[in-house]
DNA sequence: CCCTAGCGGTGCT
DNA sequence: AGCACCGCTAGGG
């Protein structure tokens, strides 16, 4: 079978920087933080692009929008994250069940999908999440009030908790 | 605050 | 099979 038949890139704008969202054939496939400085200007949606994906892309920003301003996520673009292990999806599922403004322990995450004693390993696949921010690993906090790690930089942790309201461990 | 030991999943050899 | 990573936790200075 071919590999990944279609691969798109498109942008994200925000006042916070530039996302960069990437596609396959099936859905959003990653989300990444914005890099340095705004390098050279990028690909715009152009003639390339499916219907489809960019139907998905304007599902996409407008959830990033929302995710950024800690309000409401109405509609996400459909999720291709069949890249990960059993247990990877097992935890990103478990993400997905923590509501906005609340957080949860890496050891609760691990208790959520039958695995107690593996709160490192949910860490593990948590930095491995392709898609942060839509798939909240945000909210997951170290026990006893830490605010564990977070692939994008701490800072965005603990801005996005204090915009949805989280009582953050420091807030 | 620090340090240490124990833990489980993943990826590389 | 072994081993060295890790967004962790619990316990003890």
């Amino acid at each position: 079978m071919r590999t990944h038949a279609g691969r798109f890139t498109l942008m994200v704008e925000t006042r916070e920087g530039r996302f960069t969202a990437i596609y396959s054939e099936r859905g959003l496939r990653g989300l990444a933080f914005p890099e340095g400085k705004g390098r050279r200007s990028e690909a715009r949606v152009g003639p390339g692009v499916p219907r489809e994906v960019r139907t998905w892309h304007k599902l996409t920003a407008k959830a990033v929008a929302l995710v950024l301003a800690g309000r409401a996520v109405r509609a996400m673009p459909p999720l291709d994250m069949g890249e990960g292990t059993a247990f990877q999806q097992a935890v990103w599922a478990a993400l997905t069940r923590i509501p906005r403004g609340r957080t949860a322990t890496y050891r609760e995450v691990a208790a959520a999908i039958g695995r107690p004693r593996s709160a490192r390993a949910v860490g593990q696949a948590c930095g491995a999440n392709p898609v942060p921010l839509l798939v909240p690993c945000h909210r997951v906090v170290a026990t006893g009030g830490g605010l564990g790690g977070f692939s994008g930089g701490l800072r965005w942790k603990q801005m996005l908790l204090a915009r949805e309201g989280a009582g953050g461990p420091a807030s």
